[in-house]
Formats: structure tokens, sequence, C-alpha cells
RNA sequence: GGCUCGGUAGCUCAGCGGUAGAGCGGGGGACUCAUAAGCCCUAGGUCGCAGGUUCAAAUCCUGCCCGAGUCACCA
């Protein structure tokens, strides 16, 4: 039991063109929960990229260059974005990986073997230009919608899953595990969706070779391709032991357009190889641009790199979870950040930093005080416990204001006690208390923000001069008074220096 | 077109049957340790529109308007 691992992933990213913003959204996301839940325990937090299917291929046509010369390019830029957002992955898969593409191939034996696949035909009407099939009612006046080229009827034999055999199960499954899918508004679209029928799942392709190749021709369809991922890369078929510990995954997150996949074809895959659901999966809302969709055609998208140099990486983590709920769309927009910058984390964190540090160094010459003051610790007390129930439960932004209420508190009390004052009328008693409480409150901070900004939080520790604690379990290190007395801060420069106009 | 979700103070949102709330921005004040930061006070908004249920409706029901998403092999 204690074996078992946090188990959480992000969506491996489609590397058909750059990344942008949105896509280092979920990996932060994915991130703060694989950080929190390593203060408890195991955590194992799986990204990758998706590197099969027509769109690359033809991007790297575009780009003149082999697929698999794109693939290695566009995954190195991948694996530099997550450094750059301090993604802490435990591993990156690829599946053009030979560890996966094997496993692929076996699960596609497998699923022969119980009958849950079987040859049938694969037809539509389909555009040669932009090779893509379309549904009858998109055509427009019998040409293709996208290119108004003429479409051709394409009929091919193909494998197919299926999917609708495992309907009754599934939506037995979402009545009996109402949080298997949240947000609550996806869970009821996917419902509806079950209630709707479900067809069978065309599983190979005969008319492109970049993916996975079957025995006996064809490729594996990308995206069942792409959802074999939560496993081959935890070990199954290739190390039980290893993925016993892992698997089922406690919550897949992704993006809300991506659902159906994860939440109706995902599950019911995975129960014809005889393997349970994943515990949850979360479908988060979209990044919007000042209200627009992020798009090439917009012409809006903006490099992540740039963002985070221009920001830093810490506080772009922390405006896109502190911003909007999780589950729901929100707009990007550099003045919000801006002003989220100032004021939360200058302002209001990192001057208290400052502020306090910079008073027991002129008062105690920068060494914590022997007098520990108490009522912080009453009426802090569960604040840890708090702000990981939300965070398990993915309410990132509630996480951050039910922290912030201890960033305002410590505020309110230097105003409150003005130590100037009772420095000047000597009340040491008093005055050690204080500046003891600022210091143990900053400790605390650090510790409870580390998931979210963790370079920042590990410079808080820094400043205050205690040692590499960060990492340990909240419920022993939150014990109000565990700050050594004594200790010998270190200050240093602004945390968040205010960003001008 | 079907379905889902939303439309509450300038902005972002909470409230979801009992006489309108928070944060930010804006305005005012007292201080000075600090990143001209922090603290205190201050927001008089037809709660999208029109009906209905109820002693009582942002809060339930109906219709409409506006926005977003989704509709099956489209990364």
């Amino acid at each position: 039991m204690s074996d078992r691992a946090y188990y959480v992933t992000t969506p491996i990213y489609y590397i058909n063109s750059v990344p942008h913003i949105g896509h280092a959204y979920t990996s932060i996301a994915a991130d703060v929960l694989a950080r929190y839940a390593r203060t408890r325990g195991q955590a194992f937090l799986l990204t990758g990229t998706d590197e099969h299917g027509q769109k690359v291929a033809n991007a790297a046509a575009e780009a003149g260059v082999s697929p698999q010369a794109w693939t290695d390019r566009m995954a190195a830029t991948w694996q530099s974005l997550c450094r750059r957002y301090e993604i802490s992955y435990d591993d990156f898969i690829r599946t053009t990986e030979e560890r996966h593409q094997s496993v692929c191939v076996e699960v596609f034996e497998r699923l022969k073997v119980s009958g849950d696949i079987y040859v049938g035909k694969y037809e539509g009407w389909y555009c040669t230009y932009d090779e893509t099939f379309w549904l009858e009612s998109k055509l427009v006046d019998g040409r293709c919608p996208e290119c108004r080229r003429d479409v051709q009827w394409l009929s091919e034999d193909n494998w197919f899953f299926a999917l609708s055999r495992y309907r009754d199960r599934l939506l037995e499954h979402y009545r009996t595990h109402p949080d298997f899918v949240r947000p609550q508004r996806a869970y009821n679209e996917m419902l509806a969706t079950l209630e709707g029928g479900l067809d069978d799942l065309c599983i190979s392709r005969t008319n492109l070779d970049w993916g996975v190749p079957l025995p006996g021709g064809g490729v594996m369809y990308v995206w069942l391709d792409a959802l074999l991922n939560y496993i081959t890369a935890i070990g199954w078929s290739r190390d039980e032991e290893r993925f016993r510990r892992y698997w089922p995954a406690d919550v897949h997150l992704i993006g809300k357009e991506i659902a159906r996949f994860h939440t109706i074809i995902w599950p019911a895959v995975l129960w014809a190889l005889g393997l349970p659901e994943p515990k949850s999966i979360f479908a988060h809302g979209w990044l919007t641009i000042e209200g627009e969709k992020i798009s090439k055609s917009r012409g809006n998208v903006f490099d992540p790199f740039a963002t985070a140099d221009f920001f830093g990486a810490d506080t772009v983590r922390y405006f896109l979870l502190r911003e909007a709920p999780f589950g729901a769309d929100f707009s990007w927009s550099d003045e919000k950040v801006r002003q989220r910058r100032n004021s939360d984390l200058g302002n209001d964190l990192g001057n208290l930093l400052r502020r306090s540090l910079t008073m027991l160094q002129r008062y105690r010459d920068g060494i914590v005080p022997p007098v520990a003051g108490a009522s912080f610790g009453e009426r802090f007390g569960d604040l840890g416990e708090r702000t990981a129930g939300r965070i398990v439960e993915l309410d990132f932004r509630g996480a951050l204001a039910e922290i912030w209420e201890l960033v305002s508190a410590l505020n309110r009390a230097i105003d409150e006690q003005k130590p100037w004052r009772l420095y000047e009328q000597g009340a040491q008693h008093e005055l050690d208390a204080l500046l003891y409480t600022l210091c143990e409150g900053l400790r605390w901070l650090g510790h409870l923000l580390a998931p979210f900004i963790p370079a920042k939080a590990a410079e808080i520790h820094q400043q205050l001069g205690v040692g590499d604690e960060l990492g340990r379990n909240w419920n022993e290190a939150l014990r109000w008074g565990d700050l050594t007395a004594g200790q010998q801060t270190r200050g240093g420069e602004p945390l968040f220096p205010r960003l001008l106009d």
C-alpha cells in the first residue's frame, strides 16, 4: 500500500508546431500536483510528445527534413520548455521511442486475441490535398470545405475497436463515479455523448506511414498510439512491479478539447486490456489571448520562452494558477500579468520578506529572536491542511487565496504593532515576538508556495537562512515555532522587483 | 440546428430562496520598517431581457437575447 505513488500526467503534446503558453499551462498545473504530492510520499509526473500522424509528417516535409529529424528537434524544444517553466517531470516519453512502439504493437496483438478489434471498412469522403476525411454533412457543394477541391469516396479495410461494446459499462461507471471526470461541465458533456450512443473506432490507417507500424500493414491510429503512453511509460507488460506502483493514474490533466478521447475511449481500451481505468480526468479550460483563441491565423501566438524571460517563470506560473478557476477559460493579458506580479508578488509577498528582514537586520542584527509569539500558530494552524485540500481538488486559485491570508495577516501585523515604535520604546519582548512571527510566517510561506513558485520559494528560505528543508512533509514542517532562534538571516535582492509599464 | 456552460460593481469572479459580496483598479486618510510598497476607510451595481411560482428570487420555472464550448474516427 505505502508502495503506491501519486501518478499525474499531462497530455503528450502534438509537435506539428512550436509550443505556446497554453501547453505550458497544463504542465504547470501537473507540476504543482506532483511537487505537493512529493511532500507526502512518492509521486510520478509524466509528460512527453506525441510524434506520429499526418500533420507531423506534413510539418516535417514543409521543413524539408525527415519526420524523425523533425520530431527530434521538436521534442528537444518541448523539453527545454519544461525546464524553462521548472516542470519537474519524472519521465518524458516520446511516441517514436522503441519502448513505446513495441508495447503499442503488443496492445494491438492482445486486443486481437481478446476479440476487441476486428477488420472493417473505413469509408468516407477524402480530400487528397488536405489529407482529411470529411463527413457528408460538412461538404460544401460536394467539395472540401477547406480548400474547395473535389473530394473522393475512399473505402479501406481497417482495424476497428469495438468501442460500442463498452457503452453500458461506461455509463455505469459515470453513474457510480461522479468525480471520474471533472469539472462538472465536462462530466455532463461526456455523459451526454455516452447517452447518445457510441460507434466503433477505427484504430488503423493505411493511407499514411508515419505511425506505429502494425503487423500485417498500416499504422496505428495516432490517438490510440498517443493514449497508450500513459501505460507504456510506466512499464506495462515490461515491468509489472513498477506498473502496479503507479497504475491506475490518480489524475490525467487534459485540455477540455480532448476530453472524449480520455474519458470514453481511453477507459474502454484499458478495460479491453483487463486494466483498471484512471481514477480521474480533469479537463481544464482554455487560455485565450486578450479574449481570443490562441491560433496562428489570428497571429496572437507568442513565444512562451520570451514570456518566461520577460516576466520570470515563477510569475507566469503564479499568474496562470491564481487568475482563474482551473476548470474555466480565462484570458491572458500582459497587463493583467503585470498587475498580479506587482500587486500580489511584489507588493504583498516580496515586500513582506524585504521589510521583515530589513527590520530584523536593523533591530536584531539579522538574528532570529528567541521569543515565539503563539497567536499566529493558533490562527493558522490548519493552513497547511486547508491549502493541501485545495491543491488535491485542483483548486489552485483557492489554494493561493488561502496562502495569501497569511501574507496579508503578516503585513497587517507589522502595521498594527509598529515595530519601529516598539524599538524606540524599548519593548524588547514584544518586538522579539513580532520579528519571530514574521520570520516563522515566511518560513511557512516558503513551504506552502514551493509547489507553485519553486525557485522563489527556495529563495525565501535562502534569505531567511533556513537550511534546505523544502520538500519536507507539511505536517512536520508546518509546526509553528519550528524555526530555530538565534539563526542568522541573510537578506538579499528583492524577490519580485516591481515591473514598470 | 441539438446539447452543455455562462451573462452579478470599471476589470476578474463568489453567492445560488430571505432585504446585494470579495480581490484588483479608482478615491480619501493615518503612518514610515519596506520594492512610492504595506495598513485603515471608501464601490451606492435595473444581479442579460420579459413573464411566472412563492409571504419572499441573482438564487426555482418558462420564453427570448448575447457569449463560449461541443456534436464521434478533425492533435
